[in-house]
DNA sequence: AACTCGGGGTA
DNA sequence: TACCCAGAGTT
């Protein structure tokens, strides 16, 4: 994985005379805690810089050693972690935290192999800590340099394809030196993040316009290439926001879907935008729900909510309870009364946490 | 290898 | 809109 050249390559020298004068002053640079550079790095998969830095900055607030982490409860992981999306990251940073208490004494492993048997630390992860606290030289291999090596080296395979992978760490860790390799992986990625970014990057004052292969033969704006994504399903939700007195119904996600973990209302989906008049008097029944008016509450507006790979049409429908719901219905739905301060604490989509703040 | 897991910024 | 972001786990 370390292969080197004994002299640094051209990009190698390049990345490495431009990063300082134009890396950001990102909080996570200044330290070699391995478990603030492990922290960081969960956070930032898939998630901008300017998007997870105020969350790196609760997360190390709220829980300054590893030890602390490992000893809080999910759920209060998962509140502060609200809003960041892809949860499992959440509850596999949890699991990993208390795994480094139990069994590796507080103290993260020191090596790529390693690294890379922990909950939630695959392989770009590995090596961002490998690199930075323990200066590995083993290669990332994020967005970011996928663009900056396939433009530079003219490397035209599928940037989606799994197969691809072993061709960009082999070219990776071929230019990567042994004696920097933590500035050489922040420079690249900074690099890409900044100057050859995906759209527009900033050909005419970059340091490799010489030597980059797209640029010479004008294919910046082809390449990478990467296949795309199949179109997203839309799902119809229809909430049933219950409330008796100051109390409001919710439940724990827990079934195999997206949210797991996160707490919501009672759910009906449906195949169609609509739910049926007879379809919502029937879960209601279900329920066991007592409306203190007869008529059925009139739904929200359809609020539209974007995920990776589904498009949610939601409405809510808030309730009056004449009387508390039956234990029965509790336990099946696994539905329970909350205060309107319990709910603020719990763990909540973006989309209910909205909801809940202008609610309830 | 393909699929699934959020939410927000940007052109 | 569509694309992308300091990717990883499951099937």
């Amino acid at each position: 994985m370390t292969a080197k050249t004994s002299h640094p390559s051209f990009l190698a020298s390049a990345l490495l005379a431009w990063y300082p004068r134009h890396q950001r002053d990102l909080p996570w640079r200044h330290t070699r805690d391995p478990y603030a550079i492990w922290l960081s790095e969960v956070i930032l998969q898939q998630t901008r810089v300017a998007q997870g830095l105020p969350y790196y900055q609760t997360f190390l607030a709220a829980y300054p050693t590893v030890q602390a982490m490992a000893a809080a409860p999910e759920a209060e992981v998962l509140r502060y972690w609200q809003g960041l999306g892809y949860y499992s990251r959440a509850r596999n940073m949890h699991r990993t935290a208390q795994q480094v208490v139990a069994e590796y004494a507080g103290k993260f492993p020191g090596t790529y192999a390693e690294l890379l048997k922990l909950r939630g630390v695959g392989p770009y992860t590995a090596a961002a800590i490998a690199s930075f606290a323990f200066d590995e030289a083993v290669a990332v291999l994020d967005g970011n340099v996928y663009r900056v090596l396939a433009r530079v080296f003219g490397l035209h395979s599928d940037i989606a394809a799994p197969s691809s992978r072993k061709e960009f760490q082999a070219v990776a860790d071929q230019h990567i030196p042994a004696s920097t390799p933590a500035d050489f992986n922040q420079a690249i990625m900074e690099f890409g993040a900044i100057q050859c970014t995906p759209a527009k990057p900033d050909c005419l004052f970059c340091p490799m316009q010489l030597s980059c292969w797209a640029f010479q033969h004008g294919q910046v704006a082809l390449l990478p290439v990467k296949s795309k994504a199949k179109a997203s399903r839309t799902r119809y939700f229809h909430y049933f926001v219950l409330r008796h007195g100051e109390q409001t119904y919710l439940r724990e996600r827990r079934e195999k879907d997206i949210w797991q973990g996160l707490y919501d209302f009672a759910l009906a989906e449906t195949a169609v935008p609509e739910l049926p008049t007879a379809e919502l008097q029937r879960h209601l029944e279900a329920l066991g729900a007592t409306l203190d008016t007869s008529q059925a509450a009139e739904p929200s507006a359809t609020y539209r909510h974007v995920l990776s790979h589904q498009k949610l049409e939601v409405r809510f429908y808030p309730m009056a309870l004449a009387e508390p719901l039956p234990e029965a219905a509790l336990r099946d739905l696994g539905l329970r009364a909350y205060s309107p301060a319990e709910i603020e604490a719990l763990p909540k989509p973006k989309l209910i946490a909205n909801y809940c703040d202008q609610n309830i």
